[in-house]
DNA sequence: CAGCATCCTTTATGATACTG
DNA sequence: CAGTATCATAAAGGATGCTG
């Protein structure tokens, strides 16, 4: 693989130094790969994934979706416009090529919990 | 896999909601994928990896290699105590475990990459 | 229900100069 | 060579109240 990543990247008039930067630039941040996360099951109203992180904000999770649907990561449906509204997000097609990713993170992560909860790794 | 993270984690003091959060502290962040990226073919000296990564600074370089030793992903070896200092930094069999996880990441975006120069991709 | 607006604090990142 | 110190901006995140 290569790693002389000299020439940038762009997309979208966004400059990318190399592949990682773009990958980084759709999952990167606090909260975007927990939102897809929950995503990945099934499509979601606002507040039910409100309630699957609950130490999100309503901002937070407004900004992320917002974003993630300017990537073409998710789409947004909404069915119907008086009040109660009745808005759905779910992966589009782009989207779902993330998933392989997504649990790699998550299976890492469990990993790791694992491994330092038993005090197995220590500062070299 | 489950998704119901109500509980959470703790890692050397530090609280996470899930998985995805503990993965992602160790990878998030703009310049920590791409310093270990260039870190999987072999050690470097700080200089070869900032020649590598053009647009960081010398600062940004110091406290992501900082980070990366405290969470054991990489080691900081010192070869001689009187300047010109060498150093070399290399992953851990801990920080090993993260170059699936790297990979996929780079090929991803590199498919990104490539979906947006062609204009395959639209905003949905 | 599904958000947006406002104000605020905390991190992250950057430019530049300097040191053991 | 391999950093640190300082000053600064930008981005991220959060609390609270309000709206179509």
């Amino acid at each position: 693989m290569n790693r002389k990543t000299s020439s940038a990247n762009e997309i979208n008039k966004l400059k990318f130094h190399c592949e990682m930067d773009v990958a980084m630039h759709y999952v990167g941040g606090k909260w975007k790969t927990v939102v897809l996360w929950y995503l990945i099951e099934d499509k979601k109203r606002f507040n039910e994934i409100k309630k699957l992180i609950p130490n999100i904000t309503e901002k937070m999770l407004s900004i992320q979706l917002k974003s993630l649907e300017e990537d073409g990561i998710i789409k947004k449906e909404v069915f119907n416009v008086k009040p109660p509204l009745k808005v759905e997000y779910s992966l589009t097609d782009f989207g779902k090529t993330l998933i392989p990713l997504l649990q790699y993170l998550v299976t890492w992560g469990g990993f790791v919990v694992k491994e330092k909860s038993h005090s197995i790794h220590t500062k070299q």
